[in-house]
DNA sequence: CTCACTGCAAAGGTTTTGCAGTGGG
DNA sequence: CCCACTGCAAAACCTTTGCAGTGAG
C-alpha cells in the first residue's frame, strides 16, 4: 500500500496524520506478520530514529480504537498488531512464533450457520475467530 | 474433585505431591473459572499463607507441562489457567473479564469435516478451538 | 492559534530468575 | 539421603502514565 492511501486511512478516521501514525502503520502492513511493538519499533528505527516507545504504544492504541488494526493475543504473552480487520481466522505455529491470517469465508458460513441453530444459554455472539494451531512448512 | 484425586493426579505424572501444588490445582479447579495467578494466590493464602508468588509461577509452568492445566491468554494480557484439558472452546465476554469453557462435540466434528476436506497449504494442523466472543445474560 | 500528539522518563504490573534452604520419595 | 521443590528478593519485561514541549490542521 502507497505512503498516500494509509495517510487517507488515517485522516478519514478523523486522526492527525503524523509521520510517526504513518511509519507505524506502513511497518504494520508491510511487515504482514502480526508484529509487536518492539518489531514495529525495529522496522522504523531509520525513518524515526528518535521515536519513544510510549508513542508507539499511544499510536497503536489510537489505531485499534479507531478499527484501522486489531490486537492479537498470543501465548507468549506480547501483543501484536493485524493490519487485516475483515472477519478472519488465524494460523499459530506451535514450534516458531508465526501467525498467519487465515481467510475462509466457507468456515464463516459453516459456523455462523451452526451458531444460528445452536444457541448458547445465556450468552449472545457478537463473533467469533478461529485459533488454528500446527506447524508451517517453512519452519 | 477431592484431595486424594488431585494427589493421585499430580503423581502419575512423576511430579511430586507437595502441599503447594495440591492447593493451586485444587484452587483451579473449584475456583472452575480460568483464574489468573494472583485469583489462585488469595484463594489458597489461607491454607498456604507463606506461598511465595514465584512459587505459584512455577507450579503453574509445571502443571501446564505435564498437561495437568492449560494456559488461557486473554486481550488483558494476564495469563489465566484452564483445569479442563479436553478438546472445547471458549466464551468470551467482552464486557467484564469472564471466560467459559463451551463444550460442542458436533463443532468439533463440523470443524473436523471441514479441515479434513479443505487442507491448507503449506501448513499442518495440529489442533484447533474457536473464541467465541460476546456478553453474558449475567454480566 | 490551539489542542492533539510526541518524547522522555518514571512508574506500574506481571512474570522470571538465582540462590540458599527444605522436604518428599 | 538426594535432588526436586520452595521462599525470598531482585530483576526482567512489557506496557502505561504524566508532563512539558511541538506541530498538524
Amino acid at each position: 500500500m502507497e505512503i498516500e492511501k494509509i495517510r487517507e486511512e488515517i485522516a478519514n478516521k478523523g486522526l492527525k496524520v503524523t509521520p510517526q501514525r504513518v511509519a507505524i502503520l506502513e511497518a504494520i502492513y508491510s511487515l504482514n506478520n502480526h508484529p509487536t511493538a518492539e518489531n514495529i519499533a525495529d522496522h522504523i528505527k531509520e525513518s524515526q530514529p528518535n521515536i519513544a516507545i510510549g508513542t508507539i504504544y499511544k499510536v497503536l492504541d489510537a489505531l485499534v480504537e479507531h478499527n484501522i488494526i486489531k490486537k492479537v493475543t498470543t501465548e507468549a504473552g506480547k501483543m501484536r498488531y493485524d493490519g487485516f480487520t475483515e472477519h478472519h481466522h488465524h494460523l499459530y505455529c506451535i514450534e516458531c512464533d508465526l501467525i498467519e491470517d487465515y481467510i475462509d469465508e466457507e468456515l464463516n458460513e459453516l459456523l455462523k450457520n451452526h451458531f444460528n441453530k445452536k444457541r448458547i444459554k445465556g450468552f449472545h455472539i457478537k463473533n467469533f475467530a478461529v485459533q488454528v494451531n500446527g506447524t508451517f512448512d517453512k519452519c
